[in-house]
DNA sequence: AATCAATTGTTGCGTTTGCAACTAAATCCC
DNA sequence: GGGATTTAGTTGCAAACGCAACAATTGATT
């Protein structure tokens, strides 16, 4: 377990490594993915012995300051497809955890809720999941920096979605294809 | 589609929009991942259309930049794990783009590499994968911010690797239930 | 050198996921 | 009103994943 000799060098400002920069360890997707990685794999040792998925925690997460929200609405907020989310409610419903009832304005939609029993749960790990963990994550930031940090991803997320990646990624224009 | 308007989008019914901010809304990790979700799901459509997963596209980029590496160095990198890289290794060496091949010094260990066909690929992406999700990312952002946030996130990571997550996750410091 | 422990990777198996086909309800439009 | 279109959600099916069991190799202890 060499593992701690990796990203060796560490100084605040700008972090060079002896070897020359690899552009996957700087892309912020890729370091947000490898962040989340950390992170979500923690999470799901502790959503398992719940047994949630992770996705089953976002989902309770999101019902929490909501009272109720269909499942299209869910599926937007936590990046899981309407399919999957289907089953996991499913899941949820046995466990007693949510409760679905028929849209009564619009028949097609379903809105889901939180039972005592899932509000109770979500309340009992919150502080796990949203200080815990950032205390890890943030350890050494100034408060001042934290919440910059903060800002620059709500912002992100804004500029996804005025944007539309999709409009650069599947289309043909990839001139190089052949 | 014309989901631009933030979270507070003039949706009908059920769902209060002038509501406090929510904690899973602030929350770095849920934040993190709701970007994430947006931007892999454009990747996914690109990288589907070379017959990879997401996770095919992160081997590729990682070995871009490293000439070989274990399966092991790959699940640390890329998040995977090692079985799931294992079978991922399998269809990515059936389509030529890596090769694999038992180290000589520990044969336990083996060294994947990408052959030219999956350097080749890995060249024709790169552009999209790193630059233009990058730029949507930091639009309006100062090049000074985007280093800062750069920075922040190279930071977390160590945080994380220092920390060990799983030790206020798995155990049983929870109070009441069980 | 012989046994025990630890590490690396592969495989078996059950669960979860994603896509596509489908149903049901609302909306459009003539 | 009545048919075509769109939207929300569920289900079938195959791909992908995670965990656990396993084999192979190395290292440690004696």
């Amino acid at each position: 377990m060499a593992d701690t000799a990796r990203l060796s060098a560490s100084r605040a400002s700008s972090v060079d490594d002896d070897r020359p920069i690899d552009e996957s360890e700087r892309s912020i997707p890729f370091v947000m993915h490898e962040i989340l990685n950390l992170v979500d794999g923690a999470a799901k040792k502790r959503a398992r012995a719940y047994g949630l998925t992770i996705e089953g925690v976002r989902v309770l997460f999101r019902l929490m300051s909501r009272d109720s929200a269909s499942v299209k609405e869910l599926a937007r907020l936590t990046g899981a497809e309407i399919s999957t989310l289907s089953r996991l409610l499913d899941r949820m419903g046995d466990n007693g955890l949510i409760r679905r009832q028929r849209d009564a304005e619009d028949a097609r939609s379903v809105q889901v809720s939180l039972t005592a029993k899932g509000r109770k749960l979500a309340l009992q790990n919150q502080p796990v999941f949203y200080k815990d963990y950032e205390r890890i994550l943030l350890d050494g930031f100034a408060s001042r920096d934290a919440q910059q940090f903060r800002d620059a991803l709500v912002r992100m997320l804004r500029n996804l979605r005025d944007h539309d990646l999709n409009r650069i990624d599947p289309p043909q224009r990839a001139a190089a294809n052949r």
